[in-house]
DNA sequence: TCAAAAGTGTTATTACTACACCCATGT
DNA sequence: ACATGGGTGTAGTAATAACACTTTTGA
């Protein structure tokens, strides 16, 4: 198309980033993924993974291809969080960050080489360092953002195994709201709702007597939320 | 600070936009503001109002910006919607968008100059034109977002005078979720919560008999939400 | 007097909260 | 036999949902 005499050449583009906020499950720990920086400014603190996004490319797939070089892993859930505009907030021009965050089941066989790679580490959710930036805020927009999603989306499936237990699936909603739960309550809400198939078989590497495994009932889940169920304890 | 040398030399820049999703409450009405658009290409077809983000402005600060020039109104509830990020989602070029929502209480005396400059108009809620590039998409995202916003910020009250009835904050939450909301129920919850201060006078302009009206209590306000408290009905 | 909108209460159902003990098993 | 984590039930309370008639008053 002609560009000419269209306010799209008058115009001044703006260099923009995405980054990527990564929670994941490991011990029973709600965890953070943060990455030693390694380009200036800052090189050598802590921050989150972040790209600059290519002109042919979609924001949402630059997301996806920092994810993917850091995880190797694919088709895994993620969100926009926000999109960060302060014309100083990058210490090293003016970058607008669009920030994602997402859920990745940890499996320490196919992450490893990737994260070593990265200098990367996963950090408990109530212990993360001094972040450059404003990669402190946008984690703790995160933070909000998860806790606000995981009410009406089951975060606690996406977190964890095909296969789980019910007192694994209580630990992590207990992480993301930083509370005790009930647990008579939660199993009883929880198997009411007919959320979870439960499996002719236990983890026994908790506990002596073993615990019933389980798999998410993606149906019901569908069927609940057209009612507006919600993931609330 | 010296940039030589260092990843943001290699980035390219992007053009980015802000477009602005505004709602507002019109002869009992729940209203969006759309506009012909002024520039090529499509020029004449409706669509949102937008503008470039400049290089020494703050993201927020462009949306800030739009909705200053077309209402001549400051301070009016805003927040971020989401950045578009497709590559081919403006036929006229790459370019990001950032979208904004805004609730606005529709005042003839102030706004109806700068929005007739702008060959804008009010239309139902339910009947918005087709609208150019995704702003279509971004209109829907804008109530799906207004709707979940509506559980735990008291939205009809930014949207309404000062002084109101209760009948019409009825028929804007009626409005904004699409259904009859009974309106004993509603009622009830509301003044059982204290959010509303009773005013000594009736507004007589839709009924012979006259409805009390209120003001909106903000004190009371900010101590549910420190309890979870939620506007469904 | 009548039309049109405002205002008012009760009951049944459902969801939530709090709480303490027994079970199964490997060591 | 005992230590460890897994699993179970009840009762009180609070929120929600459904439902129809009376009141006021200007025209």
């Amino acid at each position: 198309m002609d560009k000419k005499n269209t306010i799209y050449d008058q115009a001044q583009p703006l260099l923009v980033a995405v980054d990527c906020i990564v929670f994941g499950v490991e011990d029973n720990h709600l965890k953070l993924l943060v990455f030693k920086r390694e380009v200036e400014p800052l090189a050598g603190e802590w921050s989150l993974l972040g790209s600059f996004v290519q002109p042919d490319e979609h924001v949402f797939t630059a997301a996806k291809r920092v994810l993917k070089e850091l995880t190797n892993m694919e088709d895994i859930y993620m969100e926009q969080l926000h999109c960060y505009g302060n014309v100083d907030r990058d210490s090293g021009g003016r970058v607008l960050s669009v920030a994602y965050w997402s859920l990745i089941r940890i499996d320490h066989n196919h992450e490893e080489f990737h994260i070593k790679n990265h200098l990367a580490k996963w950090v408990s959710f109530d212990q993360v360092p001094q972040l450059v930036l404003d990669h402190g805020k946008m984690v703790n927009d995160a933070i909000g953002h998860l806790r606000e999603r995981a009410k009406f989306y089951p975060i606690g499936f996406e977190l964890l195994p095909e296969e789980f237990t019910i007192p694994q699936l209580l630990k992590v909603y207990e992480a993301i709201y930083a509370r005790n739960i009930d647990d008579r309550n939660f199993r009883k809400k929880l198997l009411k709702s007919d959320l979870l198939i439960q499996l002719p078989k236990k983890d026994k590497s908790t506990s002596k007597k073993g615990s019933f495994l389980y798999k998410f009932n993606r149906k019901t889940y569908e069927q609940l939320m057209l009612s507006g169920y919600s993931f609330e304890f």
